[in-house]
DNA sequence: AAATGTCTGCCTATCAGTAGGTAGGCTTCA
DNA sequence: TGAAGCCTACCTACTGATAGGCAGACATTT
């Protein structure tokens, strides 16, 4: 996907807005405003508002799987990749005072149009098949079924710590969270 | 509070639609048709929208909390409050295949009327008092500070259990994060 | 070099639909 | 008598979306 930079504009846009009220958060006036063209030009860049939305979560999963690099890489230990993978968190909340996109999609999947739901699913696929493939690599996490409840514990302790943190008002909670 | 069943009637259907789709999820106009009146009616019972969701997600923490029963109560063991805690919100998960109502509105906050926002973090507040006072009543889980972090731990370990869960369309995954 | 056609990116103007919200009147029941 | 509960009828503001057009860049063809 490359696109133009004005359509990279409109998601970082969306994302925030997002990421602080969820789907129903931004519209396309509020964004063509924000970007400083008008908001049949938005539609222009992205004909639907789900094409925006599927758009916006796929591009926010694929930056953060890169963040992430390999789960396997062998120059790293297990404990090395998952603290630089609760990093990742962190810095998403704590650089934006904002909740994680696919958090905020997923609480209201229910709702959303369906190649968005597709997407905000996507993402944890992809997270848990990471911490699945460091947990595989490292060997010492047990079987398969082992290794995929790890996997979900931490990434639903993540959400959760992002989630309640937010609703607290206070960063801090999310380490208090993390640190038991 | 007590209310008219019609008005109970309409922050039932707000809780469902809202538990499925955010805060945006519902209007007066869908209520209204469920529930068999006209939207001028529902404004009738709830002046605005932040007086309706406010009352929902109230209505919703007390219940949540009354179904708990007392934190203190010596006829109980620890484990057996805390398993009947998890117990309350596998329930909220399974019963309606629906995400908790103030973790929704939880996740996203930044984006909801005041008196909303104020009702979804008392919920939290509520739980992690309730939960610290399980503890406390135990003696056995450290100082303040440290039943403090095990009470957040706790109630963000099960708010991202129903998010994930949720997200994959799979409420066996709530068991899976909850079992590590 | 000039003319032609095509693409991008944006515009104005407008659409039907829906949002939350209000004024005032009718009916029912204590 | 008056309050409760609901109605009709309406408002303004905004939603996502579409039609049609226009300026400029670029490439192709003559």
């Amino acid at each position: 996907m490359d696109r133009s930079q004005k359509a990279e504009e409109i998601l970082d846009v969306a994302e925030r807005m997002t990421r602080a009220g969820g789907y129903g958060g931004f519209s396309f006036r509020e964004i063509a405003t924000e970007v400083g063209i008008k908001s049949a030009s938005v539609h222009y860049h992205f004909p639907t508002k789900e094409d925006l939305g599927a758009a916006m979560a796929e591009r926010y999963t694929d930056r953060f799987l890169k963040g992430l690099g390999d789960p396997r890489d062998t120059t790293r230990s297990t404990e090395e990749k998952i603290s630089a993978y609760v990093e990742g968190f962190r810095q998403a909340l704590v650089e934006d005072d904002l909740m994680c996109l696919c958090g905020v999609l997923g609480a209201e999947i229910a709702g959303l149009p369906v190649r968005v739901a597709e997407q905000a699913r996507r993402f944890f696929d992809r997270n848990r098949e990471w911490l699945d493939a460091v947990y595989e690599a490292d060997g010492g996490y047990g079987d398969v079924t082992a290794r995929h409840n790890t996997a979900l514990a931490l990434l639903a302790k993540l959400e959760g710590a992002m989630l309640v943190a937010r609703s607290f008002g206070d960063n801090e909670v999310f380490d208090q969270v993390m640190s038991v």
